[in-house]
Order: structure tokens, then sequence, then C-alpha cells
DNA sequence: CGTCTATTTGAATGTACTCAAAAGCGGTGG
DNA sequence: CCACCGCTTTTGAGTACATTCAAATAGACG
């Protein structure tokens, strides 16, 4: 059913039991989205948290010089939005975008308040899946000071192998923060040794 | 009193009343560094999160070639800890030491549990001091890619105007991911128009 | 098949780093 | 109060990393 992918993933931090977790899948609102098709964009406001039970989505800015630059990737499994967006009420930072046909959950700011307040476990899983997001930032931040391009792709095959085989170079390149061609340089000289 | 500045910074998110604001601060217990003190280590446990009164620190990683990183800077008003190893109990990522002579105000795990048991609002409070945190860090990530590091340095003056007034050239290089040579060089450009 | 986009390749350029040396600056002890 | 030491910052030259631009090739999709 639908809701499985979703309740396991709250079981991972905290336990409910079936009239809450009623509650708490009453609350959702399923949404498709087709490839290329936009679960948010700059300027908007972001109105929901969005959990993803199949596809794969992107968030990312455009420079100045019109180069998009790719914040995180999320999958199966993964909660996206723009936090700041959806907390504050004020224009998204980031645009969403669907890299494969993808399927969400989404949760509201209201509902998600009246969930808090029925079921204030919640608070906890927030603020836990925040925690290891937080952490996961920290880390890649660290990364981007600390190690080449060649370093970051090598780290990122071995840390999103998922990611590799679904996402094509340009993608990889815009989370790595390089041009397309230097990442193809990259991986003709990996090849060669 | 010593208090004062650490009521004022849960007074932004959360209102208490005597009893509650007595029993947090109960919690708490002072430590004081000299310059160059180490408040955490790469390897420790991380036992308290800490929050600044007075006095600068810094979170950094040496990297495989002896290179330190600075993951970011805490000065008063700012919580500062590696979150990780305090709320999973292992070993640091994260040196953390005092740029100036410094006061904290520490809390450790077991007495915050006690703090969320005995007034639950602390749970929303430290949920909105991560999400802040959360997102400051998704716009570093982001400036990073998008930025060179001539404009990631007007921006850090801009953003960090104490900063920059407060810690040598040197660590802010390490904040911002270049050597203190280059950023030598940039400062001499800008000032040359 | 044709069109559109992604990837590869190569050459020239720019950005940032390394190494080395000199100059500046702050603290300490005589 | 000055001299010296250690550390930071500056300067310059040579080098490595990464980008831009342009063109060719490969792949995806209607």
């Amino acid at each position: 059913m639908d809701f499985d992918l979703i309740l396991q993933n709250v079981a991972k931090h905290i336990q409910l039991d079936t009239t809450e977790s009623d509650f708490f899948v009453s609350l959702l609102q399923r949404r498709t989205l087709k490839r290329k098709e936009f679960l948010l964009k700059q300027g908007d406001i972001c109105k929901t948290e969005n959990f993803i039970i199949k596809g794969c989505l992107r968030t990312y800015t455009i420079d100045a010089n019109g180069v998009e630059h790719i914040v995180m990737f999320g999958i199966e499994d993964w909660w996206v939005g723009d936090l700041y967006s959806f907390l504050t009420h004020t224009p998204a930072h980031y645009f969403i975008d669907a890299l494969e046909d993808t399927e969400v959950l989404q949760i509201t700011k209201d509902n998600l308040n009246r969930l808090y307040e029925r079921v204030p476990k919640f608070e906890k899983f927030f603020r836990l899946i925040l925690q290891n997001a937080y952490i996961a930032q920290q880390h890649r931040i660290n990364q981007n000071l600390s190690f080449t391009a060649e370093q970051r792709y090598l780290k990122f095959l071995t840390q999103y192998p998922q990611l590799e085989q679904r996402v094509p170079q340009k993608q990889i390149s815009a989370f790595l923060g390089i041009t397309p061609v230097f990442l193809s340089m990259l991986r003709r000289k990996l090849v060669n040794r």
C-alpha cells in the first residue's frame, strides 16, 4: 500500500499506534510529477513538506550566469522542500523539479501543526529528520572545503551509488560544483587507470 | 547577570515563566576557555551543547595535508558543538577551540533530556535553533557552489562584519576554503579599486 | 529518420595553489 | 624599553586545477 514506505520511515525514529498512524496518513496528500515538472519554483511559497515514495527530485538554484547548482538530490525515502520558505511563508530560494517521474506525499503546515498537537511525538520525529539533514550538510561543507573535484566525485560515487546510475552527468557536475566538461575529463582520466 | 544573554536567546522563540527559566539555568554549567584552548577535539565524545556568552570559537577539521578548514565560527549568542557526536555518543568529527578568551554555558545530554521532559517547549526551541542553522548551512553550500573566492569573501564581509574585525585573515581563508596567500592577493586587488 | 540534448575532445584562458622569501606585528624576557 | 622570537601577512614566480569556447560525437525520444 502507498503509505508503507512513509510509515517505515517514521518507525525508524518513533513508535505509533494504529490511531496515530491513521491520523498521520489522513493528513497526507499524494502528488504525481512528470519528469521535468516543478514541485516548487524560486519565488513561490513552499506550502508543503514532501516525502518521496518513487522517483527523483533535485533542489537547485540558478546563478547570475544562468548556471544551475544542485543543493540536494532526493530519492525514495527522502524528505524534500524549501524549509525556510515553508516555515516562514516567504518566497522560496530554490527550484525543485523532477529528474524522473515521481510521486510524493505532501503535508501542509496547518496539517503539520495539527499533527504536532495531536501526536507530539512528531515534534521529535521532525527534529531527528532535521538533525540528520543538518549533519549531512555539515559534512558536505567540509568536503567541499577539503577536497578537489576529483576527490569529491569519487566520494559521491561511493556515497550515492544509486544516483550515479540514475541521473545524467550534467546533474552530477551541478551537484559537485564543476562544469560538465570538466567532469567528463575527470572520468576519462579515472578510466585510464 | 550571567544568564541574561541565554534567556534572551531563548525568549526569541519560546516564552518561559520564572519556574521554567530557573530550572533551565540550574541545568547549565559555566566554562571559561583561554585563547587557543580546546572545547572539543576530534575523536573525543562531545558531551555538551554550548552557548557562547563571550568570545569566539571555531569549529574545524584538519585534512590529509594538515590544512585546517573552518566549518563555522561562533560568537556571543551562538550555540556550538558537534551535534552528531553529542546526539549519538560517537567520536567527534570536529575540533573546536577558542580564537579569543571565551565563556560558554554548557548543557549535558542528560540535563537536556530532563529539560525536554519537564519543559517540553524546549523541544520546539532546539528544533528552531536547528532549523535556522540548517537553513544557514544550505545557503552556504549554495554560495560555495555559485560564487568565486572573491565573491565569497565580499559576501563574508557583509554577512559577518564583526568577525572580519576580530579574527585573523588566516582563519577567514580557512573558512572561505582558500589559502591565506590567495586571500591576501584578493584583498590587494580589491583595495586597488 | 530527424531533432534536441548530453557528452566528449581539444586549445586557450583564468582562477587558485605551491614554494620561497621578505616584511610586519605582537608578545616576552632581559 | 628594546631586542628577539614566532607567527601572520605580503609579494613574486612558476604550476596545477578548472573553466570557457568551439566543434565533433553520441544518445534519447518523438
